[in-house]
DNA sequence: TCGTTTTTCTAGAACGATTTAGAAGAACGA
DNA sequence: TCGTTCTTCTAAATCGTTCTAGAAAAACGA
């Protein structure tokens, strides 16, 4: 019963450790007899194969690659967005017969040293949405991981496949502007606001980088607009309809809210509906990404290839053929019915 | 540049090796001046602080749990269901700082003994809708990992949490046998029909467990119905619609369609809008699951709290304060607009 | 002051494999 | 027949830790 080890069944054959070890890793180093009678003794005294830790130790393979959330890992699979890019990452990651890993990024500790981050017994890691600056990136770096990021990073050593979100941005505010809208509230995703209250931020206060983009692409587009910046909490529906009431309620009423991610404007969407009011008319309302709901929902977006992108990430990490190490991927502005002309005053 | 280890720092400090792996893992065992005088050293050193792969070996915890899904990993994050029991587990994995692995299953050289199932470094497993007596869990057994089933199994070793299957069938069977219906068309997940063309199943072929219980618990409750088992492909919308689509022009047309899941369910709810059948009048749907596009789509199905089963399997591999080793989730038929009155002939 | 306990640190043996270099024997060509 | 090339197998070193004892020094109680 205890420890069955690859000396164990090299004793019973009555061979040496290496040989048992080809066996199972170089097939062609052995006659077939011989691996034949190993793999039968092997069977036979409930040895279920060379050690995964110990192999990778030696082989310096470790046949897995880390995945790196933006905050709560369980919060991840909230986000269709999210669920996507894994899909297509999973795909790659596939083909390779290569295990994902997926990795909590407790943020508690994180200099103390026993998160995943340290831990995790990876070759590669798949960095998604995590803002540019967060420890864990440092840390993985120091663990000379190569890592693939879906932002853009200004490190001369980060690989991404990212989308040029200014851009993006852009070709939405240029929609609004020329629907005549002038008062926009934007929804992002922020810890400040994950107590319940709803709070308005700065461009400074936003955290990450690509939200901050997207803001500037929106009011380099539409110049003439006032932007506010209001969070309600993390990336999900429920964050988006406090946002949404926050900004419903106060003083100045927007005539269009963007929600940073379509989950945020999904939960929007339900603020109007409790308040009897329609999207597109009483007031427009645009989300980002695209997700199977934001088409039921008549939700205008700008679609971004997540499946795309979750497939050139794994490219990048594990395809030797791919040499390209950064991807702009090419996005899309989608006009749906939750969009329509500003209101006259 | 190459090579920093324990050692290296050992030697820089001018300590052993011992220290420093205590000053990592065992702050209590060496005065706070010396460990911040070796932390310090090794950041200095690059060291980014004990290799996985050795601690792994050493230690004997690898701190990550196996995820093995049914088919193919990038297909299982198309069925929010699967997504669902994800996002259960890693709430638990994250409570316990483990990180998750997701495995593929390819069946290919399961046999050669590189799959990923084999060479994985994992403490513990849960498997999700893996048919019983699949070699990948004789495997895990071989392995000595503990493993959690979400279906009920019979080998003794094993754990699960999983729900009444026949009970649950049999709940929906008397709805639907309440209203009149006795030709029943079953669409299930199956390999065979893969390929693209439709195929009719018995019983025996369904080959999923879980799944032969349901129609067992159907049948059972619609004792006078003429149940036939069909199958579009795998598990997703488009082998519900193709399913459907062969039922539909079938000489025998059924009553009333049930998807095994409401992703086919809702495949089959495709078929009939193309063909401008109205559900619940023309024909009844249901489905399995409650995923949140059934309500959406009005869909009648049998909700399973897939998020609970999630955590649940999650506190029985990780959570030693968790005893119990098999677990029963209730069910519950939410009737919606989708089933109705079978027409009158 | 002297034994006893506590704190702080170390030596050396695992952990379970893979790898490198090379030995022994078989097969081969001329 | 002899030197050469394969094929098949092995010995020993290593991968980078953690663990089990136990030693040395410091603190303690009486």
């Amino acid at each position: 019963m205890p420890g069955v080890t690859l000396k164990t069944v090299a004793k019973a054959v009555g061979v040496s450790p290496s040989t048992v070890s080809n066996a199972y890793n170089k097939p062609d180093q052995l006659s077939g007899a011989l691996r034949e009678r190993i793999l039968a003794t092997a069977q036979e005294l409930g040895y279920a194969g060379p050690d995964a830790s110990a192999r990778a130790l030696r082989s310096g393979k470790a046949g897995a690659v880390g995945v790196l959330f933006t905050d709560k890992l369980a919060y991840a699979f909230s986000d269709p967005y999210a669920v996507g890019f894994l899909a297509g990452l999973a795909e790659v990651a596939e083909e390779f017969a290569t295990s994902l890993l997926l990795m909590p990024l407790s943020s508690t500790d994180i200099a103390g040293g026993s998160t995943a981050v340290q831990q995790a017994a990876i070759d590669a890691a798949a960095i998604f949405c995590v803002p540019g600056g967060h420890p864990a990136l440092e840390i993985l770096a120091n663990r000379g991981i190569p890592a693939v990021s879906t932002d853009r990073g200004d490190h001369p050593d980060l690989s991404w496949v990212a989308i040029d979100e200014t851009e993006a941005a852009a070709q939405l505010g240029e929609h609004l502007a020329r629907l005549g809208h002038r008062d926009v509230v934007v929804l992002v995703d922020n810890a400040q606001a994950a107590g319940g209250r709803p709070v308005e931020l700065t461009l400074d206060e936003v955290g990450y980088t690509d939200c901050e983009l997207r803001i500037q692409g929106l009011q380099k587009a539409m110049p003439d607009a006032r932007l506010r910046i209001v969070s309600g909490g993390h990336n999900a529906i429920a964050s988006g309809l406090r946002g949404a009431e926050f900004a419903l309620d106060s003083q100045h009423r927007p005539t269009a809210i963007v929600g940073l991610s379509d989950i945020l404007a999904l939960g929007a969407l339900e603020a109007m509906k409790v308040r009897g009011l329609t999207p597109g008319r009483d007031l427009s309302l645009a989300g980002f990404d695209d997700i199977p709901a934001a088409s039921a929902a008549g939700l205008t977006t700008v679609r971004q290839p997540i499946k795309d992108k979750g497939r050139a990430v794994g490219r990048i990490l594990l395809d030797p053929a791919t040499t390209e190490r950064r991807l702009l991927m090419p996005t899309q502005l989608i006009v749906r019915s939750s969009s329509g002309p500003a209101p006259k005053h």
